[in-house]
DNA sequence: GAAGGAGATGGTAGCGCTACCAAGAAACTG
DNA sequence: CAGTTTCTTGGTAGCGCTACCATCTCCTTC
């Protein structure tokens, strides 16, 4: 009908429709949308009044391009499945669900390269932020990371030298606050078991490390670690693997909650008493510690709100007021339970 | 330095860059980079070549304006902490990993609301596909989904009328297998323990009701629902109250296997012999459920499989070739295990 | 060998929006 | 009250890409 309208387009309503209806021009109509105390009271309702009639959205790819931003977040992390990162996911979309940005998750698969891939995909996009798991991004994805032109947060960790702003925890400290609490609660041959072994798991590792051998306890032997995925399975095999490795074995400081809950049913089937004859501590503070039978000692880590004040970190850079802090440590918990009260 | 460019962009190659340099048409650029087949071998070769040494990446934004259509595929789930919706769209992701489509994830929290926001905001970015979680959308965000214009796959449940595609199992079929094989290992007052009791608990708690009441063994009292999230801590005290309800419980079937891990711990706790005093069945069979002691009964469901298989038949239809299949069922395997070997 | 068809390439004209600049009106300055 | 600043509004010119149509070759076909 009308001249150009709607050839290509679903015939949606575009901002010239609304400018038409309206009586202004287009681009008080977009100023009107985004930045309504630009323009004057009268206009911005007669401008609603026809967005409303016509039920105009505007079009994101055509707003995108236009302004070389878009409203889009991209987060990194190394998997879906992990609890701890859906917690971190879920931080990030609570804080982002009343805003107008939308979120593109990728999942790195513990995979360097694969991060650099996706960053290499979602760099061209212009999103709005990126935020990414880790410190250890390989040279190449750091310096995609640095050249993105938007702020970026890594999260999961502490660390003296983020690329743009940071926050976390410190794994190394975690690690050795579970150990040392378990060398406190009178337990001697402490063994560490991990899987996967990422890099948080080794900080993990080295702060367990550290709490052995300044009690004058670390023994290579007591460390059994895999870097097949983690999993409640495995716990129980790695447990075992450990036991048989080293019989005299009291204690165990695991990786995660996943592993911690394999070494409980292990003992439980082997008839081993827990927390008499072995302790077991965990790491993460899954829900589900609390009510396992004994319930088992953790450390609470703050992945709901590393997603939120990333968010927020992240929304402060993107309006030109950057944070005070561009490092936040969250820290974490010890959680006391019958896992480990001898 | 040159006439126009790099104004406003970030000063990368466009597409005119490249046409330029291989001493082409910006659309013959275009098409050997979509369609090669349609573009002879020498100019594909000098064209790959001009993109290589500019390190050319078409803009995302800009292709999908002029197409009018995004490379993106939308996913809707209710929960992104949830192992079940978790491992649904690490399939979808794996199935993806290789293609050009990107991955827009939205989170609808349970509500049905919340899914009509996401669709209005997914939907004018024009996505290549929509994969959206269960069958019970509201009438407007059924009318969102079928005025899309893009394949839609729904996913994890079975039913006569989808809006495009379905790819899941029958819950209710599910619900009953599970308290079938409980009814012949010989327990009789079987309690039913839900929470959430989102439509697909509904239909597992009306597969359970079906069996029970066709075995005449079927007592209201023996139900107990919550619409709390699920969680093992909730597990353990809905037991409690079931117990409490019923003193003579011989087992339940559980909504899901957080609700079982629960009852287990719940049941060591207080001393009941499991399978002996009380049977236990869950739902999903997530890994944990072979390692617990003892292990847990549980409905196996497919819930990579229908991650990957709703990928798999949007990019058919994408590429115009319809799936002869619009309607998949992925069924599920009941795993007997000792929490219900009477 | 003329007519018709298939394949390869390019030009033009947008997709729907916003950055940039200009211009007029209103408010302020000394 | 001329000169300057601030506020409001609009026009123009793209952003980087692809749909559509036109053109030109090179085969077929009878």
């Amino acid at each position: 009908m009308s001249k150009t309208r709607s050839r290509r387009g679903g015939g949606r309503p575009t901002i010239a429709d609304v400018a038409r209806r309206a009586g202004v021009g287009a681009i008080t109509v977009s100023r009107a949308l985004r930045e309504p105390g630009r323009v004057s009271e009268d206009l911005r309702r007669q401008i609603q009044a026809a967005v409303d009639e016509l039920g105009y959205v505007p079009d994101p790819n055509a707003r995108a391009l236009a302004s070389a931003r878009a409203e889009v977040f991209g987060v990194l992390v190394p998997s879906l499945t992990n609890n701890v990162f859906a917690e971190v996911v879920r931080g990030i979309y609570d804080s982002l669900s009343d805003s107008p940005f939308r979120i593109q998750l990728g999942n790195t698969h513990y995979s360097g390269l694969e991060e650099e891939r996706l960053l290499q995909v979602f760099g061209p996009q212009r999103p709005a932020a990126l935020i990414v798991a880790g410190i250890d991004q390989t040279p190449t994805a750091r310096r995609l990371l640095e050249t993105a032109g938007c702020p970026v947060v890594q999260v999961m960790e502490t660390g003296p030298d983020p690329v743009d702003m940071l926050v976390g925890f410190s794994h190394l400290e975690g690690g050795r606050a579970a150990t040392e609490h378990m060398i406190e609660a009178g337990y001697r041959r402490i063994g560490f078991i991990g899987a996967r072994m990422d890099p948080r798991s080794q900080r993990r590792l080295a702060g367990y490390r550290t709490a052995m051998e300044t009690a004058g306890l670390f023994d290579p032997r007591l460390v059994t670690t895999t870097p097949v995925p983690s999993s409640v399975p495995l716990g129980r095999e790695l447990f075992r693997d450990a036991l048989a490795k080293v019989p005299t074995l009291e204690g165990v400081f695991c990786n995660n909650d996943d592993i911690a809950l394999g070494v409980l049913f292990e003992c439980h089937r082997a008839a081993i008493a827990v927390p008499k004859t072995i302790g077991i501590t965990g790491f993460n503070d899954l829900d589900m510690m609390q009510s396992a039978f004994p319930s088992i000692t953790s450390i609470r880590t703050p992945r709901y709100e590393i997603g939120r004040r990333a968010v927020a970190m992240a929304l402060a850079a993107i309006s030109r007021k950057r944070p005070e802090q561009r490092i936040v440590d969250l820290g974490f918990e010890l959680r006391r339970r019958e896992s480990t009260a001898r």
